[in-house]
DNA sequence: TGTTATGTACACCGCCCTGTGTGCTTACCG
DNA sequence: CGGTAAGCACACAGGGCGGTGTACATAACA
């Protein structure tokens, strides 16, 4: 929050409005969902004049689209590029997205909006694919017989453990990571389904 | 929609408002969403003027509520209850809602509320835990190990395939069957996973 | 037949929503 | 220092929403 005030403001100057409209859209969004956020509350946290807000922002529309737009970092990279772990504890590592996130942000942005032409449920899908492409990656990388459907089952189960962490709003991961585990031990055909490619990392 | 036009009202005469008023939600609430539909075009469909819409139930929460209570005789006893199939192709069978079902409407009602306090989404957890209990006890029949598991497991599958069919608008059921049957043969111990316990079904 | 529950037609309220118009202030940068 | 873009305050339009009030019609049953 202490960056955001110098931040670039996708021109030149400024002081940063439009990381802070970004930054309460985060926030309300994910914590009351996309419909029950009116734009005079979000303005009200983002501490910005609803003029403002509509002269970054066309509409609301692109603003739900460009906050799905700023998400894949914390998760997708931050557990993907670990160099610490071997493929396969990489793929367990996905479902170990313990307590702060409450649902994906992707499901529930398809299902509010309810609109499968809309920009913001256009890149949830994209999002959604490109998160089994890096699973099939790094099934590849394991030794997996078929990465691809071992990408989708695993995209599967995240997706399946979100949801149902939603309803029930209890925590399902650890039920998806068990199932995980024996995805993952079953496609790998050799025994080689830990330490055969790790090297050496600590010390 | 032949039969409810004297269908029991739940009181004893009149012409079925209230059945047509939970027909119209059933296919509104489905198409478009619960929030996306407004009163006024329920009762449009519905044939029902507003104010006997609003005698028949206090309020929208109480007709969502009431919606999403009309509905697992069609897919929960459907499945579980079919006796031409041994306990493991019951378990599987769970996962033959082929096209017809966009999303389970529990999990969508769970995202558009956004209130685990709504009656809707108190019901949506209990008929959850009713669908996982049921598999756990088909597990059971057909000798899993450790049947609350594989129910729980079985029921996060369905619940990721559904997400992911919404999300991705593709058809996720055949994957999430695929993992069901790892599980199923994984979960029970002997190498009776068929025909252990099927009768004489066919001529 | 007449009474009563049931349903209808239609206007209406207050609320919140997305989105604008207008005029003013501030901060940056040359 | 001055120009200019960024941002602000405030009021307002237009519409949909959930929900209601009132007066009238009809079907069922005594």
């Amino acid at each position: 929050m202490t960056e955001l005030e110098k931040g670039p403001t996708g021109r030149r100057r400024g002081r940063g409005a439009r990381e802070r409209i970004l930054g309460a859209s985060q926030q309300l969004f994910r914590e009351q969902g996309i419909n029950r956020t009116g734009m005079d509350q979000l303005c009200a946290v983002a501490e910005v004049s609803k003029r403002t807000a509509y002269q970054h922002f066309t509409g609301k529309d692109e603003l739900v689209a460009e906050y799905l737009r700023r998400f894949d970092p914390s998760v997708l990279s931050g557990v993907f590029d670990r160099t610490d772990l071997t493929p396969r504890e990489r793929l367990l590592a996905a479902f170990d997205i313990p307590p702060t996130t409450p649902l994906c942000p992707y499901i529930g942005a398809a299902v509010e909006l309810n609109d499968p032409q809309h920009p913001a449920s256009q890149y949830a899908r994209d999002y959604k694919k490109a998160v089994a492409a890096r699973l099939a990656d790094t099934a590849r990388e394991a030794g997996a017989a078929d990465p691809e459907q071992l990408g989708e089952q695993l995209a599967l189960l995240i997706d399946g453990a979100a949801a149902r962490t939603r309803v029930l709003n209890t925590d399902a991961f650890p039920t998806a990571a068990a199932i995980a585990a024996v995805l993952i031990d079953n496609a790998i055909p050799a025994t080689a389904s830990d330490d055969h490619r790790r090297e050496e990392v600590s010390s």
